[in-house]
RNA sequence: GCCGGGGUGGCGGAAUUGGCAGACGCGCUGGAUUCAGGAUCCAGUGGGAGUUAAUCCCGUGCGGGUUCAAAUCCCGCCCCCGGCACCA
């Protein structure tokens, strides 16, 4: 084969051109038209860290495909893309290298923009913003303010990690093992006013509104959300302390074991736990407790620590029996949950259980399973399963769950206690005391209190030219041209609150801002109508429950503040799998990059000779030197290539493990396209064809458009719907194995076979067009088109060319194959039995058996069931 | 502990509705080409038995069941991954 002008596959400079041209002629902008059907598809923004990783890779590239194929057809697509720019680690480089915040953040930015023009994703960049625009956060700002004066945003004490060596407050993320990140002191807990976004006032809709999302979002996603919000149905029951003569409000869930109570529980931080220890003389006690439970909260939540309580030395009163109950500080009870108290039911739970048994306490048994008798002496654990309820009074004898709503429904009526729904989601903490991040536009006057500022003051900008110390401390409070200003109110001198929001406030509402990212108020009406709600979110599985949670929650908000009409922002949700690595590591010398491994396995490091360990597939990090650093493969192989490994390799929500065979083989592929269309490219430049001349054709040629149609129709619902991108790349090579085979059959100066071929050709551009973009744009010119090929229309089949007329029949005898013959499908059952029934080795088969049954399946087969 | 998801050749993965298990790709084997290597092309490739042919048997984590027919449905168990975890 190969023409003696036969062009190499020169992938770097075709794409250079593409991109060029695609820039130039501006095709992936939209604008707003209520004519036509829009689609938007987004991808879950990047912080921009320095460059770009497979993840990021992957999920563009997913994004991309189905923008390019949605756009094919016929959708005005919104695919744009932007940067969550405020952050830590902007910070933490300043700290390290002495670039200001800003400097690093957007020189990062257009380093990873290059990057993914590299990839040849058809993002409308007309729309492109970072989060740290000052035009982007004013709006965020005002958002807040309107939040706050709807009493959605609130002030309260709160629990921060703090370094006493560095004194500054530290991140989740700068909390190692407990210890800080810079200088390995012990991390402790610190009191500081922060402002909280009432999330809980939304949590029933949160939930609720979950349903809508069945059957669009991944299962597991709703469950995790679920859980979060983790609503419960109880009871809220009064508890009398005549000492004190106040009521304790514990919350259970179990109504039906309150006759099993035998002793009551508050957190060490209840308001009661303080005025009780007060009265008693325990206050040294109570402080121990609390500061034992700060110190312990880590191992408190991992379930690590011990239970232990403090005796107040006073009783509460049960409501239904009178009994005096002893009343305990108690460290696994928390106060952020329900009342902060419980009562204590020894029997019927295993914390309690445990409790109990360490102080002595009487355990009752009130529920019993119904085939067995409980036997208080044999139990060495708490029986928390439902059952029948005894030594209950006049509720014995009743099913526990209806005896959850009798004896709530009789507190009720006596006025014991209510019914009452509780939420394990907290309120949204978004102060943070960092500098990178957004100002909360908030001032402290000490006539008027906290006062917002004045909308026609936004934004509050963060200031920049600001030195960045090396403590780590947040520079704000201590720069008195940002802090000193007057109090919008009264205007007497007043203070600017110096915290920063929490970045997940960003990335709350930047999808809607996509729709009119230029538009001097917060959102244009007739922009969000028309773009929102995002058709198609892709992302990481690790934002199942705060990003997606925080997104939802502030749409609801937004609609609630007049914004908007929407009650959920993502309509489809795509979670992708991780881009995973193998690992090696040596004995000595620990993680071992792959050129550091010796053919032979060995540790080639300062000559160490030991026996290296190949490691499980994990996650792409530095620190385990399995990354692969896109750059490198984009110069090396191109960006289709990466593009369609990555598509090929594993459907989107598994783990894509990373092969660099694999990659190979991508390649191999694409040069096998290129030189196959090149070579004829020239002969097929001036073919045209209409699809009616190419009914009557030679058997294989026949065949060839049938399995051409056929690849369309797959193709298309792999793409469009299933969005499996995986399975629809190897129909396409399936098809080109074919039509390599066929043309070594037919003469390509046959007119027909001209023609036929020209279909093929252009059809299978178009289908590979959304995944290998660029190759396929120039293939596109290469035989005689002057459009893009981004902007065709996507192939369509033709039904009644798909349709068969034979099919292999596969014959069982009891199930099992035993033979398979071609027949036509217009042939009814009784003839196919009489085929099936004449086959030599079916007669083997059947021969000396009765016949029981035949089951027939049409299309498919045939199975002879016989004694 | 609770809640999810998964376990299919040497590997990544197909099998969309219970109907030929292993599509497609990688790897491997043999051959062609080549001074050689690479690249490319051709053929083969789940395991076992078999006169290397016909053919037969086994086979989707393990054990049972339903069915003419099970990777797919049901029951029990094992293992791996993820999330939550003193939430009363």
């Amino acid at each position: 084969m190969g023409g003696v002008s036969m062009k190499r596959y020169d992938f770097s400079s075709i794409e250079v051109k593409w991109q060029k041209l695609w820039e130039e002629n501006k095709i992936f902008e939209v604008k707003t038209d209520p004519s036509k059907p829009k689609y938007y598809v987004l991808e879950m923004f990047p912080y921009p860290s320095g460059r770009i990783h497979m993840g990021h890779v992957r999920n563009y590239t997913l994004g991309d495909i189905l923008a390019r194929v949605k756009r094919m057809k016929s959708y005005n697509v919104l695919h744009p893309m932007g940067w969550d720019a405020f952050g830590l680690p902007a910070e933490n480089a300043a700290l390290k290298h002495g670039i200001h915040p800003a400097k690093w953040t957007y020189s990062n930015i257009d380093y990873m923009r290059a990057q993914l023009k590299k990839l040849g994703f058809s993002y409308d960049w007309s729309r492109e913003f970072a989060t740290c625009d000052s035009d982007y956060y004013k709006h965020e700002q005002r958002f807040f303010i309107e939040m706050y004066e709807k009493g959605l945003a609130y002030r309260k004490k709160t629990l921060v990690n703090w370094c006493p060596s560095c004194h500054t407050v530290l991140a989740n993320e700068q909390v190692e093992d407990g210890t800080c990140w810079r200088c390995g002191t012990e991390v402790t807990f610190r009191e500081m006013e922060g402002w909280f976004l009432k999330i809980t006032a939304y949590a029933e809709e949160l939930l609720e509104d979950l349903e809508k999302l069945k059957g669009h979002w991944p299962e597991k996603v709703i469950i995790m959300q679920k859980n979060w919000i983790g609503k419960s149905e109880g009871a809220e029951i009064k508890f009398p302390i005549p000492e004190i003569g106040e009521d304790l409000i514990v919350y259970t869930t179990r109504p039906d074991t309150l006759f099993g109570a035998t002793f009551v529980c508050m957190s060490p931080e209840h308001p009661l736990a303080e005025k009780i220890t007060e009265k008693k003389g325990l206050t040294e006690g109570l402080r121990t407790l609390i500061e034992k439970v700060r110190k312990e909260k880590r191992d408190i939540e991992a379930g690590l620590a011990k239970k232990e309580g403090l005796f107040l030395q006073t009783y509460a009163i049960h409501p239904l029996t009178g009994e005096k109950l002893p009343l305990f500080a108690a460290n696994f009870v928390l106060m952020e949950y329900g009342t902060g108290a419980i009562m204590c039911v020894p029997a019927h739970d295993q914390r309690d259980f445990e409790f109990a048994k360490k102080y002595n306490l009487p355990i009752k048994v009130v529920i019993t399973p119904k085939d067995k008798k409980l036997n208080l002496e044999e139990m060495n654990s708490a029986y928390e399963e439902p059952g029948i309820m005894i030594n209950s009074d006049i509720f014995t004898g009743l099913d526990s769950e209806e005896g959850k709503r009798k004896v709530t429904f009789y507190l009720e009526e006596k006025g014991l206690g209510k019914r009452k729904v509780t939420y394990r989601l907290r309120d949204w903490g978004i102060s943070r005391q960092r500098y990178w991040g957004c100002p909360i536009p908030m001032i402290y006057c000490e006539k008027c209190g906290v006062v917002p500022e004045k909308l026609e003051n936004l934004p509050v900008v963060l200031p920049l030219n600001v030195q960045i110390d090396s403590s780590g401390r947040s520079p704000l409070p201590n720069y008195s041209e940002f802090v000193n200003t007057t109090c919008p109110k009264c205007g007497s001198p007043a203070k600017r609150e110096t915290d920063t929001f929490d970045t997940f406030m960003e990335s709350s509402w930047y999808f809607a801002r996509f729709a009119c990212p230029k538009f001097p108020e917060p959102f244009n009406r007739e922009d969000i109508k028309y773009w929102l709600p995002v058709d198609q979110y892709i992302g990481g599985i690790e934002h199942a429950i705060l990003h997606l949670l925080y997104a939802r929650f502030f749409t609801k908000v937004l609609r609630d503040l007049g914004y908007f009409d929407l009650d959920e922002p993502f309509s489809n949700l795509l979670t992708q799998g991780m881009v995973i690595k193998e690992t090696y590591k040596c004995p000595v010398h620990g993680w071992l990059y792959p050129e550091e491994v010796s053919s032979e396995g060995k540790c080639l490091k300062e000559g160490c000779g030991k026996e290296v360990v190949v490691g499980k597939f994990e996650k792409m990090s530095k620190s385990k030197c399995n990354v692969v650093d896109p750059d490198e493969m984009i110069n090396k192989y191109g960006a289709d290539t990466v593009r369609l490994f990555i598509a090929f390799a594993a459907p989107p929500e598994r783990d894509l493990e990373w092969s660099n065979h694999g990659i190979e083989g991508a390649f191999r592929f694409l040069k096998r396209l290129f030189n196959l269309i090149t070579t004829h490219a020239e002969n097929l430049r001036e073919i045209s064809y209409i699809e009616e001349e190419l009914k009557s054709l030679p058997k294989n040629l026949l065949k060839l458009r049938r399995k051409l149609h056929q690849t369309i129709k797959k193709v298309s619902e792999d793409l469009e719907t299933r969005l499996h991108f995986n399975t629809a790349i190897a129909a396409i090579m399936e098809f080109l194995n074919l039509l390599e085979d066929t043309l070594k059959e037919v003469s390509v100066e046959d007119e027909k076979v001209k023609k036929v071929l020209k279909e093929c050709f252009e059809k299978v551009l178009l289908l590979i067009s959304p995944i290998c973009p660029h190759i396929s744009e120039e293939l596109w010119e290469e035989i005689g088109h002057k459009s893009f090929i981004s902007l065709e229309a996507f192939p369509k089949y033709d039904p009644e060319l798909i349709k068969e007329d034979t099919f292999i029949l596969v014959i069982q005898v009891n199930g099992k194959v035993r033979d398979q013959v071609e027949v036509s499908v217009e042939l009814s059952k009784d003839e196919i039995v009489k085929i099936a029934k004449e086959r030599p080795k079916i007669i083997k088969y059947l021969e000396g058996k009765t016949l029981k049954n035949v089951v027939f399946v049409p299309k498919k087969l045939i199975n002879f069931v016989v004694s």
